[in-house]
DNA sequence: GTGAATGCAAAACCTTTGCAACTGG
DNA sequence: CCAGTTGCAAAGGTTTTGCATTCAC
């Protein structure tokens, strides 16, 4: 997706929420769509704060939480750590290596988490699905001939 | 399991890590696998503060922490809510109903459990699954009489 | 023009920590 | 006895909020 189309995807989408496309939104929208490896608020306000230098910690936050609520990002969340942002909207799972805090996309087979929504009993709908690994990975040089997924450092 | 047997499982268990078994342990591991419904720190504290008025919410932190070091406990979290607490050791995902903020405990087959871990590309080595799911559930006397899920809650 | 969004600072929230007093093995 | 644990209060880190100013439509 170009700069452009995302800008353009924004707009519409914020605006069918009555929402208004800003600077600050754009920005922070291109930052995720830039990098995808799953970054805090923190993270985003640093690299977002050198092309808008007057942006604050708290709008980058009100922003992220926007673009949730407009299903534009998804909100990852692994124990107590600080919240992380992630554009890709398929469905997918995410796989945490413990040793150096990097966040992984995994792929899921549509089989797999329709067999998993059939352990649930009769009378609960899910209208979602977080599933999270944890554990350790080699070395992304080591693995990469041997692997397709996404590295999402 | 009675209370005698866990307070043994218990002080056995902390023994095996260099730890003490002390009354705050006790009674707060008793409240969690007396109503199994996933409650928070500040919960667990309340229910514990009539057999103990002078244990603090710090110490109940700090139990539930040790309890969970001992793998005693499952720490269970959702989004960026209060950590919740789970006696239940068995491999199995969480139900979270949004309008009650209710959670189940959902019993996983194996055989699922595998078929997740087989999504992971090779050099991925998962030490752990967290599965949750996010919806509705009917209210618990509809659906009593044709689930077999334990209602914790 | 006008309501929505920003920026700042302060507050809120959950959780951890420092430390003196206490206690279990 | 004495290291481990508690209780209290204070601090910590993340996220939200109040409010005056600015901006998008």
């Amino acid at each position: 997706m170009s700069p452009n189309h995302a800008n353009e995807n924004l707009s519409r989408t914020l605006a069918e929420s009555g929402l208004r496309s800003t600077r600050q939104r754009e920005v922070v929208y291109a930052s995720l769509l830039k990098e995808r490896d799953h970054p805090t608020a923190e993270e985003v306000f640093a690299r977002v704060k050198p092309h808008l230098p007057s942006i604050s910690l708290a709008t980058v936050y009100n922003c992220l939480e926007t673009l949730v609520q407009c299903s534009l990002v998804k909100q990852v969340n692994f124990d107590r750590e600080p919240s992380r942002y992630c554009p890709n909207l398929q469905e997918h799972a995410h796989f945490h290596d413990v040793s150096t805090g990097r966040i992984y996309d995994v792929e899921l087979e549509p089989a797999v988490v329709e067999k998993l929504k059939e352990a649930l009993p009769a009378g609960f709908e899910a209208s979602g699905i977080e599933i999270n690994f944890r554990g350790l990975s080699e070395p992304a040089a080591t693995r990469s001939f041997h692997t397709s997924t996404h590295e999402h450092a």
